[in-house]
DNA sequence: TTGAAAGCGCTAACAC
DNA sequence: GTGTTAGCGCTTTCAA
């Protein structure tokens, strides 16, 4: 108690006490530009002890950056998939804690992205992470029109994109051909939403698997495009009664539906029908019996993704494309 | 095609054009100060033509703002709270959308705010909603030190903290006196942790709401602080056996967890034992017996917090509790 | 009603 | 190696 100096100190303060211009107090700080150790030292010393910290709108009005980053994810997205843009967004923050830059946000909607418009309109950040792809993505086409760093989370088809995505395409090709090997003939896919990149892409793996494994797409089923319980629940009654041995499911959500259908139906897994995922999480990874999927790590996907961003937005090159590992997991549904 | 000039217009270009000083156009775009109708008119009109954006930076220097607040919520939160969260988060959204603010995130956890102080020190945000309370908050204590506009999503027992929080207390008690009336004379509570105030309050109004239908809180049964699946499971197999004619769930997530023992127990619901939640979600809400529950709007919430912390910041008078309504939604699972 | 000018706190030429 | 100075784009006295 007694003195009470909270009042935010500038780095005028700081040269007026130190004796110093206001330049060689920057200079200190930045590491830019020529200034002499012991200067420096007593600097930075100064600062560490009276807490110093830089007025973050000053040097955003000096260099014309913004050291916000915006975090763009759908603001309709189902309850299941909440969980994995929480532990991207962690990987986010977990960069950004070691730099300057702070994480804005945006919600934005299949048909409408003004939230996010707005915050590029309004310069109050430097580079956006996508959340997630669509197929014929307004986000990324705007974004693009508008030249200003991004990267999206998922991969597109659209030209001169940065993207970070798990390769899935390469991880559904094995998990469905180790299937395949392990004796099951006759396999279904039950899928989402064909304007989500990602069910594009998984579909696109499957159909690798089947193909790696000499088997022809035809014979087997797809069931795509499911937006509802009940789309799925009839997918997977189908799938039964046209004789499939194994269910793959092209996430986590979709498994658990598929799970919980024919339980009540008295379907057994994995006596009666195997099942497997495209995407794991707590959804399912404590189901009774385990269930065989593929697991991404979502984290490190908002981390390299961040890493990207931030990268191009200091104008350092970066590949494109950045294609993060998965596991195979085989558990007990499949055995 | 052919012009190209997305450099970005500033106050100064405006008024070049225009003939007049920057102050006419500041005054035009701000309202304050006087100035002609038809001078501010002929600027309004140059701006939206061109499309001039104010720089947020060199706005927030000059009037030592921000225009960011600070969305603070657990970074370990247990999955079936992001929903909430996430609800929450879009009714903050809805509010900014209609300002100058936008929203920074910052994850903090029970035991480590540091990115929670990173950006106040840095002074990156004008003010903080924080998503929820604890018991002991460090969040709470360390905001109240800071001398920085709050406010919490949540009820806390410190001193001069702004919240908004449903009237969960009352609602509790409301739902417990009906189940009473209904019939039901022994009741169970299982509860988590208890370093949620939530938790605390809703204790509370089940205890309320016992008195108030004349039964002695202690013939009851409560079941709190638990943590893990394996916790509420057993919570619900002692309840049964302690001859509980009704089992209350502090959340949704219990409630989903106690479901799904007792079907696998054999238990049925309503015919055996009957069952209700605190708390109503996706979860389960399309559960089969229905779930008699307590409804709340997360959205609502966010929008109160949100409106509550622009007028914090503004100066303006607020009420330091803002209790919002709830719905007791009597169903199948306790007839 | 309007304008000139100072200033918000920091950076970066350009001297010395 | 260090200081001077001129901005960055906006707000806000204070004059006119």
């Amino acid at each position: 108690m007694g003195e009470k100096e909270n009042k935010n100190i500038t780095i005028g303060d700081v040269a007026k006490v130190l004796g110093v211009s206001k330049t060689t107090v920057s200079r200190a700080i930045s590491g830019k530009g020529r200034i002499g150790d012991a200067t420096r030292q007593r600097v930075l010393d100064y600062i560490e002890e009276n807490h110093y910290r830089p007025n973050p709108m000053a040097k955003g009005l000096a260099d014309q950056k913004k050291y916000n980053i915006c975090w763009a994810i759908p603001g309709d997205s189902n309850v299941h998939e909440l969980p994995f843009f929480q532990r991207c967004m962690a990987g986010v923050c977990e960069v950004t804690m070691a730099t300057d830059y702070d994480v804005l946000i945006s919600l934005v909607y299949e048909d409408n992205i003004s939230h996010l418009k707005r915050i590029v309109e309004n310069r109050k950040v430097d580079g956006i992470i996508l959340g997630r792809t669509l197929v014929d993505d307004m986000s990324v086409k705007y974004l693009k029109s508008m030249d200003i760093p991004f990267v999206t989370v998922g991969s597109t088809k659209e030209k001169n994109v940065f993207q970070v995505d798990n390769d899935q395409e390469k991880a559904c090709k094995e998990l469905t051909f180790k299937l395949l090997n392990r004796g099951y003939k006759k396999l279904a896919l039950i899928g989402g939403p064909l304007n989500h990149v990602v069910n594009i892409t998984r579909q696109k793996g499957f159909e690798m698997g089947l193909k790696a494994a000499g088997v022809d797409v035809k014979a087997d089923m797809l069931f795509l495009g499911n937006k509802t319980v009940e789309d799925i629940e009839k997918a997977a009654t189908l799938a039964i009664k046209a004789g499939s041995e194994c269910i793959l499911c092209m996430d986590d959500s979709i498994c658990r539906d598929v799970i919980l259908k024919l339980r009540r139906e008295g379907v057994s897994i994995p006596g009666d029908v195997g099942i497997a995922s495209f995407y794991n999480s707590d959804l399912i990874n404590d189901n009774q019996p385990q269930i065989t999927t593929l697991e991404y790590d979502p984290k490190e996907l908002g981390n390299v993704a961040c890493k990207t961003l931030l990268k191009l937005i200091d104008g350092e090159d970066v590949p494109q494309k950045s294609l993060l590992g998965y596991k195979v997991l085989l558990k007990e549904s499949t055995q």
